[in-house]
DNA sequence: ACTAGGCGGGG
DNA sequence: GTGTACGCCTAGT
């Protein structure tokens, strides 16, 4: 019989020596099933040396035996689009692969062995075009449901399944948790530490369970009874594979109880890029996706969710990490602490709703699971959409090479013209790195090395770098992006004749988000020396021709009249004239064949004489501040907050007089004690472990501060310090926010003098204002102010 | 007075 | 573990 699927998850396991892919599901009536294909085998490509192709093949055949080897055929592949004649091995057991790999590689006239890195599920819906988060059909019979796995059907694939699309995904049971624990010596020790706390949403449900005393047996207990009778498709967390999936099998390990939640029995277990992975279900760690909010500094979860309008912070309990275990041994405490889990869980109910539509879409385009695609790293994602294209290229994926890693020049960035500016326009290119990689068609198999002959019609030179490449045939970057750049004009075309309410026009819109996140990382994989498909060479071509783009930019700009303020890799920013600015995008479309448009238009702009930092404000009163104190995370809100003000007022009001005397009251608040805490507070990341820093900065000083007091410190962390009095360098007065002891200790001067002055002053001094008249009391008039 | 280490945000 | 360019702070000499 005929089943159509969408696909939620893979894996395989080898039983009676037989490989097996799983692919979980959900079928078109909502039954969760699982279908097994027993027909595909896992293979390796070997590369012999030109010619010898015949002898290697008999070699392998030789030692094949070993191995399970069912077959060993000369096939016809392209590698770095150069054809050549490849053996394929194939063989019964994908556990026998590595080992065949090695003894194969030793075997004389054997140049490389490629392809056998490469997990069997995702080697299988490579070869089969099956996609997770789409769905599927495909011949079936439905077979007895041997190992009690927690699905509806069990069918034995029959075909290989067709890919049918992603459209019309089916309604996903989402299950969200958050567990709490008992923290007494700061951060909590599973060894010691009981979960308190187990909150969990699914549907419209909230559902709390507790420890009792300190004995958590039940809590878990009732938590794992839960899940699995919910039964979800989506496990939603957040920072859960970091945190709450290790806690919670330890401490289940403890009270000797299996934490088996998975669809084919068994607990979570650690996977590749650092995540667990829950056979059946889909375990995805929301915080993965929250990283790539940049607006948000500090991604605690309550941040998240109240940038993202899902809970607002001054709506929900707020309780300091370090102060959970008072709320437990407190009795009169405690309903605050449910009620802080309670807003926990329904927080990352919310992020899930706002996040899993796109990482569903993100999935299906790169083609790994939806549970492995967030944790995947922006690297990896694009390697397997590049071996995907590989594939259906006939081309050979490289292998991933340690490679030492080698600088390259980058873009060009103006030197602003400082002050205020009045109408400036943005005008920006679409996709720049990308466009330019199509148009010379850039790319590692079409480069032409320098001794190499070839006749200077056939090629592109890179300016600068004078790089080589063919002109033909396209190459594989070029080839990728543009059907890259093509799927997304489809998709925007299909999405106007929507409904922007409708699920329909969501799930395009998330899909042609997706597609641009990997058209746009593609640039910084080909540099990156870890890609598969990493050539120096491509990213420095590419940086150069960027580079000769927009210095042509600029020139016709100016000969065209226009006022040129700033420039910045792909924009350029001009005294805006409409006549001239439009003459300027048609004859960058002709003359360059790229496409450039009026990105957005300032009213007034204000630059210092650094690069890279400006503010604005736009035509509909919003004001863009850019790289400047009060957009950076390692600046104390205070600062922040005072700079914001100061811009405000320049840019809306133009009142320098207001400007000063906002400062003034802030800096006497300040004196006065009159400014919260949280508002001194420096937040910076541990960039590497605590050994490795060759100086003693303010948050590794604060740092080593805290584990000393038992917290723990993890490289990328980031640490929330405030300055105190006393003398010494600067890092011998960082104390961590949570162990100060009182207001008082803090050094209000510092915060005058090294925060909010200069943060004030960025912007203040190039309208003549003197850092002491920022120090004076009392409030002046305008006219004092300019008089004296 | 100077350089180097470190970090963050942005195009 | 996607890239380079940049500014600014502090430590250290």
């Amino acid at each position: 019989m005929l089943r159509e699927f969408w696909l939620l998850d893979a894996s395989y396991d080898v039983m009676g020596g037989i490989p097996e892919v799983r692919l979980w599901g959900i079928d078109r009536s909502g039954e969760r099933v699982v279908v097994l294909d027993r027909s595909f085998r896992p293979y390796i490509y070997v590369l012999p040396d030109e010619g010898a192709e015949e002898r290697a093949a008999k070699r392998i055949a030789g030692i094949g035996g070993k191995f399970g080897v069912i077959g060993v055929e000369i096939v016809d592949k392209k590698y770095f689009g150069k054809p050549v004649k490849a053996v394929k091995v194939t063989l019964m057991s994908p556990r026998v692969v590595p080992q065949l790999r090695e003894a194969v590689a030793k075997l004389e006239g054997v140049r490389e062995v490629l392809e056998a890195d490469i997990r069997f599920y995702m080697r299988y819906m490579i070869d089969k075009g099956v996609r997770p988060c789409g769905w599927h059909s495909v011949e079936v019979e439905e077979v007895p449901n041997e190992h009690g796995w927690r699905v509806g059907k069990v069918y034995l694939a029959k075909s290989t399944p067709q890919y049918l699309g992603p459209e019309d995904p089916p309604d996903l049971r989402i299950y969200a948790f958050d567990i709490e624990c008992y923290n007494p010596f700061g951060e909590p020790n599973a060894d010691r530490d009981p979960i308190i706390v187990i909150s969990v949403k699914r549907g419209g449900e909230v559902k709390v369970f507790t420890a009792e005393g300190k004995d958590d047996k039940p809590a878990i207990a009732a938590f794992i009874e839960d899940l699995q009778t919910y039964d979800p498709d989506v496990i939603v967390g957040y920072n859960s594979n970091r945190f709450d999936w290790p806690y919670l099998l330890e401490r289940a390990k403890r009270h000797g109880l299996k934490l088996d939640v998975s669809r084919g029995g068994g607990e979570p277990t650690p996977s590749v890029y650092g995540h667990y992975s829950i056979v059946g279900r889909a375990n995805v760690d929301l915080y993965d996706f929250a990283e790539e909010v940049y607006e948000v500094k500090v991604k605690t979860l309550d941040n998240i969710a109240d940038y993202l309008g899902v809970k607002k912070r001054s709506e929900r309990v707020v309780i300091e990490g370090h102060r959970i275990h008072e709320y437990w041994d407190d009795p009169s405490k405690r309903p605050l602490l449910i009620r802080y889990s309670i807003d926990d869980v329904e927080s990352t109910y919310g992020l899930a709703e706002k996040f899993l539509p796109f990482a569903i879409q993100l999935s299906n385009i790169v083609g790994l699971p939806l549970d492995q695609v967030g944790a995947a790293s922006v690297g990896n994602r694009v390697d397997w959409y590049l071996m995907r294209a590989a594939f259906e290229y006939g081309e050979l994926i490289p292998n991933r090479v340690e490679r030492p890693y080698e600088p390259y020049r980058g873009a060009i960035v103006l030197k602003p013209s400082p002050g205020v500016h009045k109408n400036v326009a943005v005008l920006d290119f679409t996709s720049m790195y990308p466009s330019l990689m199509i148009k010379y068609n850039v790319s590692p198999d079409t480069y032409v090395p320098p001794d190499e002959v070839v006749d200077d019609s056939l090629i592109h030179v890179a300016p600068e770098v004078g790089h080589r490449f063919r002109r033909d045939p396209p190459g594989f970057y070029k080839k990728v992006l543009e059907s890259l750049l093509e799927a997304r004009r489809g998709i925007r075309v299909k999405m106007k004749g929507l409904n922007p309410d409708s699920p329909e026009y969501r799930l395009l819109d998330e899909r042609q988000r997706a597609l641009k996140v990997v058209a746009n990382a593609s640039y910084g994989y080909c540099g990156w020396v870890g890609a598969r498909w990493y050539k120096r060479e491509v990213a420095e071509a590419t940086t150069a021709w960027g580079r000769k783009t927009i210095t042509e930019t600029i020139a016709l700009a100016r000969k065209l009249g226009l006022r040129v303020i700033y420039g910045d890799t792909d924009s350029v920013f001009v005294v805006y004239e409409p006549e001239k600015v439009e003459t300027l995008v048609k004859a960058i479309n002709e003359q360059l064949n790229l496409d450039i448009k009026v990105d957005k238009v300032y009213v007034k702009i204000f630059f210092t004489e650094a690069k890279k930092r400006y503010c604005g404000l736009l035509e509909d009163g919003r004001v863009d501040v850019v790289g400047l104190e009060a957009v950076r995370g390692d600046w104390a809100e205070i600062a922040k907050e005072v700079q914001e003000r100061v811009i405000e007022l320049i840019l809306k009001e133009g009142d320098v007089g207001e400007a000063v005397n906002y400062v003034r009251r802030v800096i006497e608040d300040l004196r006065n004690g009159r400014i919260p805490f949280e508002k001194l507070i420096i937040w910076k990341s541990l960039g590497k472990g605590l050994d490795e820093y060759e100086v003693e900065a303010a948050h590794v000083a604060a740092a080593k501060r805290l584990i000393e007091s038992g917290y723990r410190v993890a490289k990328g962390g980031k640490i929330g310090f405030v300055i105190v009095s006393g003398s010494g360098r600067l890092a011998d007065k960082a104390v961590p926010y949570i162990m100060l002891k009182s207001m008082s200790e803090v050094d209000l001067d510092y915060y005058v003098r090294k925060q909010v002055i200069p943060a004030a002053m960025r912007v203040l001094e190039y309208f003549g204002v003197k850092e002491n008249q920022l120090l004076e009391t009392g409030q002046r008039t305008l006219l004092d102010f300019f008089g004296g």
